[in-house]
DNA sequence: CGCAAACTTTGATCTGGATCAAATCGCGAT
DNA sequence: ATCGCGATTTGATCCAGATCAAAGTTTGCG
């Protein structure tokens, strides 16, 4: 658990790096060996509690980070307190904003969460210097924002039920554990941040959950975990 | 105006390109004169009337292309005919999805315009062979990221006012003739467009903007042209 | 010029989701 | 156990924005 001092395997990778979630992700599934060792020893694997804030709306982007397990959620907030999620991140997502002096959003572990630390300097030393580096983040980019385009779908047009059924769905399609009809799992959000993603109020999302609960798209056992016992009803439901 | 047989100047850059709004662009600005040369012979100029659709949702894509006039718009649309549009591009954005077969979105001329339109594989091509072109388009693709990211917030969290208020001000920000403290410009979107832009109806949207008017916020000539005396009061009715 | 079609505004009414207000649940601390 | 507190559900009422309906306004065309 403690590997501060990163050793050199015999393939060279870092052993803090063999069993990581993220080894295979976005940024640390295309660097070298020599690259990894690198950046390994300037990074900093962290545990964070759930609600713990990553990054800070209007805060210097000093640094970046993977998700090695958990959901951190991205929100933007107005001066007057409403606020919006405007992502939801997993395992081994890549966290930051390259290029950029400045966040303009606040990055918030939803779940506990373990995430890798490293500084800013040194991945953008490396993007500059690794093609396949640069490639690959452009590609997550380039997800996210048909995610977030997606989500404006979502906001924008479809009603109550069908967000709640949509944010269902996307959790169901992110998290593991699943069998071929039947799916199950954890949100990692409470009422409160679905709301927030949604664009609604807690009492709307309860009631809406309520409401795909009695028709038997979903259940519910306490208040947290979701089994889903067709996917296609549910899919239905978001007509999309 | 026809300059399909592109011809090499001194500096070698075609003279199509030479007096083109998009020269400096996303994709032609970072080029080497030998790529633009390249990239020229097999583009071609095209002029599209307002509401032509540049690219089908769930189309393949087969092109890409650059504004070189006018205000595109992306637009995702549901099964049953409910719209919204994801984004506005401007001169001299570029347009398209690298890295992925199919469409999820369709792009239409909002007005008259202008692009110039080249094949897929061969910016493909340029992309894997140019850090410099993928920094550039991964540079864009984080701000259209941003973009999208900041009218989720506004879909999801602000009131009509406040939501006819940011796309004015997103249409001043992005229209070009501007002086010291007032500004005025051709609102690019129909009443209805905007309406699907806001997750609103065509009957609020008319409502909020007669509100802003009386109110001495806008002024408004002919429907689309809108003058704001004072572009301070128009941010503050945004409240971020 | 005059008329049709499309777009926009304005008015009247309705309703989905917000707001206000209690219960109820689950859980950690005493 | 049971107390207390935050999270969630449920109920009653309200209201911003949708829907339904009608008048303008603009533009192009015979």
């Amino acid at each position: 658990m403690d590997v501060a001092h990163s050793e050199v395997l015999e393939v060279g990778i870092p052993v803090a790096c063999r069993s990581c979630q993220a080894r295979h992700g976005v940024v640390c599934g295309v660097l070298s060996s020599g690259q990894l060792k690198d950046l390994g020893r300037h990074s900093l694997r962290r545990k964070v509690d759930a609600g713990c804030e990553i990054i800070a709306q209007g805060s210097e982007n000093s640094f970046y980070s993977n998700i090695m397990r958990g959901v951190v959620k991205l929100c933007k907030m107005m001066p007057d307190g409403r606020q919006q999620i405007v992502g939801l991140q997993f395992a081994p997502d890549f966290v930051g904003r390259p290029f950029v002096r400045e966040s303009t959003l606040s990055a918030e572990a939803a779940t506990d969460a373990e995430i890798c630390v490293f500084p800013r300097n040194l991945l953008d030393r490396m993007i500059s210097e690794t093609p396949e580096l640069q490639r690959s983040l452009h590609d997550q980019a380039l997800k996210e924002l048909d995610a977030a385009r997606e989500w404006m779908l979502t906001l924008g047009r479809r009603t109550a039920e069908e967000k709640v059924a949509s944010l269902l769905h996307l959790i169901a399609t992110h998290a593991e554990p699943q069998t071929a009809t039947s799916t199950a799992f954890d949100l990692p959000l409470s009422r409160a941040e679905i709301a927030d993603f949604l664009g609604l109020t807690i009492e709307t999302v309860s009631r809406q959950m309520t409401r795909l609960r009695k028709s038997g798209v979903i259940r519910i056992e306490n208040f947290r975990h979701i089994i889903v016992p067709d996917m296609d009803e549910l899919e239905r439901m978001i007509s999309a």
